[in-house]
Formats: C-alpha cells, sequence, structure tokens
DNA sequence: TAATATTGGTAAAACGTTTTACTAGTTTTA
DNA sequence: TAAAACTAGTAAAACGTTTTACCAATATTA
C-alpha cells in the first residue's frame, strides 16, 4: 500500500498545533516568533520522528525559489566540461541544491529555448557557458533577478559576472614556450567564432609570433565542421601543402583529438617531427606518445570560484551587487610533443 | 519592472471565462469537455498571444508528477558515462523531460541519499547504474510505483527493468580474439566486486582460456584504490614480476587509463611489445601509438534502450508490466595493439 | 486603574494549477 | 408534454507550503 507523505498537516492534528506554528518552529523561527520551548521542542521531536520532509514542489510554488542551479555548456559529452559538472554537481549537493546539465551544442536557438525552459521552471541560478548570441537573453535573465554566472568566456559589450581564464596570456605563454623551444613556423588552429576566448587566444599567438620576428598561419574551422569532413580535409590541406609548418598549436580540444588522428593519418612519423601544443589538458595526452604538451585549465578553480559567486547572489536581495570577474591562471605542461627536435 | 508571467487566472479575467474552462481547453480536453469552437478559438488565441506558459511548479503540485528524471551514475566525469548522459538528456527533452545527472562513486550511501533526495522531490523516473548494495532502496522505489530502470548491470536476487550488454559474451570473444593472434598468456586486470557485469567478465575470460588450455591470471583491484599509488604499485607488480604475461585485458575503462600510464613507465617498449584489449572504446584509442583495441559497448543503443523502457512505464498506469530485459551487443574493434606480434 | 506591551500562539490567504461535482438552459425522446 | 439527455460551461476543493494579519490573555507602565 503506498501511504503518502506525512505533511505539516499531519503533524498539526497530531500535536494539536496550528500549521502556523509547524512552519514557523521548522524553518527554525520558533524563538523569534516566541513559541514556547515545549512545544518547539514537541514539534521537533515528532517531526524527528516520523522522519518528516517537507514537500519542495510546495515550497517551490509558495516561496518562487526551487533549490535548482542549472549548468549549461557546449556538450556535457565532452571531457572537459563533464569534469567541471562533476565538481560542481559535488559543490552543490552540500549547500542543498541540485544541479540540471543541459548541452547547448553552442547552438543560440536551443540555448534559447533551454534559458526560457529553465526560468519557467524557475531554476533559481545560471551558470552557463554561452553561445555566441544569446547576450540579450541572459540580460532579460538577469533583469528578472535570476542570478547568472558566465564561465569560459564573457560578452565585451555587456558586463556580467564571469570566471574565466587569461586566454591571451595563456595563448602567448604556449606559443613562446613553442618558439623557445627551436619552433620557426608555427600554425595556429581554432575556430571561426567572434568569441571573446578564441579571439583572445587568437591575438596572444600572433603577438608572441610577431614579437619573435616569425610568420603566422591560422587556420579557421567552422564549429560545425570540425567532425565532418569538410574541417578534416582543411587541416590535412594546411599540414601538406604546407610543408615549412613545424609546429601546430590547437585553440581547443575538441579541435585536438581529430587533428591528432589526421596527423597520424598523413604519415606516421609527422607526429613526432612536429611541435604539438593543446588547449586543455587531458589525461590521454600523458600518455600518448608521443605525450601531448598542453595549456592546462584550472578546472577545479573554476567551477568552485563559479559557485562562490552563484552563492553570493542566491545569499544577497541587493540587485546591484558589484560584478565579480574573475580571471584566473593556467598552466603549461610541457611534454614530448613541444620538445626541441633534433635532427 | 519586473513583471509576473500571466497565469490563468489573468487569462480568465481578460477573456471572462472561467480558469477551469481555460484549463480544460489549454490541455486539449476542449472537444472532449464540450466546450464551444469559439471559446477554444479565443482562448488559444489569447493564450498564444500574451505567450502563455503554465507554471510547471504548479502543475506538480496538483498532479505529483515533475516532469524530471533522474539519471545515477558512478562519475558523470567519466566520458563513458558523460556520452551516455548526452543522449539521454537529447531523448528526454524531446519528450518534454528534463535530466537530473548524479554522482554516486559507487557508493551505497551516498546512492541512498540521492535516492531519497530525489524521490522527496517527486522525479518521475530513475535510470540507474546501480552500486553493488542498493537493491533494496530501488526495491522500495518500485513499490511506491516510481519508474527505475537499471543499466550497465542488474541485481540476480531481485528481478528489474534493465538493459545490459552481453558481458560474458563479449569478454569471451575479446578473450578469444588475443588467443587467435597468438597471445599464450593472458592477465585480466578487473575490479573487486561482486557486482554481476565484472563477474560475467571474469568468467568470459576464464572460459576462454580454459578452453584454449592456456593458463589464467587474474588481478583484481579495490575500486578506491585504483588512481592512487596502491593500485598502481599491484598492476606494475604484476607485469614486472610476471615476465612471461605477452597481453592483458582491461575489465573495464578507469582501468586502462592508469594501466598505459604504467606500461608505458615501465618501459618504452613494453607497449608495443604487448597485447592489449580494454573494455569501453574512447575517441583516444584510436589515435594512441599503437593505436588501443577495444570492445565497445553501444552507447547510443544503450541510451535509446533505457528511454524506450522508462518512457514505457512513465506511460502506463498498470503496476504489473512485464519486466523488459535488454541484452545488447558489443563491437570488437580490432587494432595495433592486439595484432599478432612478429619477432 | 486604564492604557500599553508582551506572550504564545492561530486563521486564512496566497502560490497556479487540475479535477470533481454541479448547473441552467436547450434538445431529444417516449 | 413530462422526463431524460445533452450542451456549454462554472464553482470550489485540493495539492503543501509560507506568511501576513490578527487575537486573547497576561504583564508592564504611567
Amino acid at each position: 500500500m503506498k501511504q503518502k507523505r506525512p505533511s505539516i498537516k499531519d503533524i498539526a492534528k497530531a500535536l494539536n498545533v496550528s500549521i502556523t506554528t509547524i512552519s514557523f518552529v521548522l524553518n527554525g523561527k520558533g524563538e523569534e516568533r516566541k513559541i514556547s520551548k515545549e512545544v518547539i521542542k514537541k514539534i521537533e521531536e515528532y517531526a524527528e520522528e516520523i522522519n518528516y520532509r517537507p514537500n519542495q514542489i510546495a515550497q517551490s510554488l509558495r516561496t518562487g525559489k526551487s533549490k535548482i542551479l542549472v549548468f549549461m555548456v557546449e556538450d556535457i559529452g565532452n571531457p572537459f566540461f563533464a569534469k567541471i559538472a562533476r565538481i560542481i554537481e559535488e559543490i552543490a549537493y552540500q549547500k542543498g541544491y541540485k544541479v540540471l546539465f543541459c548541452s547547448t551544442e553552442n547552438n543560440d536557438k536551443r540555448s534559447r529555448e533551454l534559458i526560457t525552459l529553465f526560468h519557467e521552471r524557475q531554476v533559481d541560478g545560471f551558470i552557463v557557458i554561452p553561445s555566441p548570441g544569446i547576450e540579450k537573453d541572459l540580460e532579460n535573465l538577469i533583469k528578472s533577478d535570476v542570478p547568472v554566472v558566465l564561465g569560459d568566456r564573457y560578452f565585451e559589450d555587456t558586463p556580467m559576472n564571469h570566471v574565466v581564464i587569461d586566454n591571451y596570456g595563456a595563448s602567448k605563454k604556449g606559443t613562446r614556450h613553442l618558439i623557445d623551444n627551436g619552433f620557426k613556423n608555427i600554425a595556429f588552429i581554432s575556430i571561426d567564432t567572434q568569441q571573446i576566448q578564441m579571439l583572445d587566444r587568437a591575438k596572444g599567438y600572433q603577438d608572441a609570433v610577431d614579437e619573435a620576428g616569425l610568420s603566422s598561419q591560422v587556420l579557421e574551422l567552422d564549429f560545425d565542421d570540425i567532425k565532418k569532413q569538410e574541417g578534416k580535409n582543411r587541416i590535412k590541406a594546411l599540414l601538406t601543402q604546407n610543408d615549412t609548418i613545424d609546429a601546430v598549436f590547437f585553440s581547443t580540444n575538441y579541435l585536438t583529438l581529430t587533428a591528432l588522428g589526421i596527423i597520424k593519418d598523413i604519415d606516421d612519423e609527422l607526429i613526432d617531427n612536429m611541435g604539438i601544443l593543446t588547449f586543455d589538458d587531458n589525461d590521454f595526452f600523458k600518455i600518448n606518445t608521443p605525450s601531448i604538451s598542453a595549456v592546462a585549465q584550472p578546472l577545479q578553480e573554476m567551477a568552485e570560484e563559479m559557485m562562490r559567486i552563484m552563492f553570493k547572489l542566491l545569499k544577497t536581495k541587493e540587485k546591484d551587487l558589484p560584478l565579480i570577474q574573475t580571471v584566473l591562471e593556467t598552466t603549461l605542461i610541457p611534454r614530448d610533443s613541444s620538445k626541441k627536435k633534433v635532427y
């Protein structure tokens, strides 16, 4: 027999007190509301005894709060995001929040639908890796008092709370590393997008190359083409037609895997003779032969900082909290793929 | 100015009809309840015009349904689960459901807490990769009419809906593949657990080896030790102290990464001279040198089947639907790491 | 001693739906 | 032509909370 969960009403009936009193006591407002010690004790004990749990849906309906956060990423199947998700999940649960994950595919339409969907569902806050064109939608969200924290990138024209890495610096440092190790003709393979994180990475590369008096070589792929033949062909073309290129720097993790495959495909030796550096570390890079050098983002710190901001926003009622915009540092992990080549 | 979302009441006021009528119409019961065509049209048009969206929280409170599913896995940061999660998410959204992901760490206590938590939150269904000791908890869930679908493993003593792979067959096939390619002393590295999927895999290995008249060599690690030094040491010990081993078969993805690192560590040539096969494919195995052979699970199919069962359960009111227990086939992907070695 | 303040609560509205039970008027049936 | 059936709706309860506004009884103050 499926018996229903006890509600406040049941307690009221059993103890012969009003539901108001019970609600006050159970929300810790007993003292404040001058409820006597005995009544408080009685209620607390009974609630414990029958293992009473408030119905969160009812609470949500009444208060407008759901204790649910949403984490919007490009693709939850991408280990980079999955790892961050894991940390966010952990922190949220500790504070009594749950997290919904969703994948936007970096697609504005989809992002918009998801935002609307979750806003309607009264989620309490959005942590989002934004697709390029949802600036306005996020602005509206913020206007209607929903906490929003951006990760990985931000909008130059619309200041919001965010945590990002120093993309320019990281990219410059990475490029310099390749230069320092003797590479003279470094290609930069990236995504064709106006998103700030990619622009900054491109700029870091460009400046480092310029300062060293070397020439630059940039290939920008369409986001949707990466995994398709089209994208593969373009990478292959770059690497085969231009045989002066002696190193490549990949601007983001989902390029690297595809590209490594192509490099192996072209020529088994190529991977050993070419300098390789990638943004975003991955456990496999360590064990690959050659092991792949990477610019590692501080996943743990990023997640922690995003959540710190989120909870700050959730706690305060003030609308005009000063923006928090955190910039974290990356770690360059030099491995075999970017070692000086000796001939 | 934050203006509140229109509710049914607002429509009622504007059109001068009762909220009952509106509810009926908006739920497609207009005809059935004999509401006139004009009224239906009027309501639908107005709802459209003001972009009315029902408040799902209120709906949930009233109906007891939340349109939320939960997907419980060992670790959402593990690409194997993250990939499945992605597919499940996709299917769920198409049907108007949202998905909460959570990581159990294969820990019973944590799993139990999560189950309680979500049950209280009225999630509509559980898709779960169960930790070993939560049989009873899941049983209770099912008794209180909550749809449950297990994935990856099941409980022998308590039949539930599940979708798994043919672990025995897959493991046997994999072992045979190694044998066919000339390996004579194949070690099986696995997790020390009584969970059915692992037992079946061990058995498949054992039987294949026995049938070929070869000797077996099994190493079982503690789940919690894998990433710690303790686990690493034991793998290392096996591979170095016993130098007759010419191939290893890893029973699950999270072993493989660690172990490959160790193999590289022991001796740079070792990885080329030893046969390697692993359960669970990964994009990196393709591009590793040597590329790693794998027993690939049909992620897409698994997710689809779990969701098919879930929706079947959600749709029916009948308590005693016959159990659906699907067994899917794996694909052996032979790559360089399991090729015949020629000396 | 009359007005005021404090103590220890409670009643009822509200959040936004769904759904059951009802109704007044019209049409059909016998 | 009286009863039955249908049409086109509506009123109100219910889901389980939180919170505002109130109250009666006692204690304090002027």
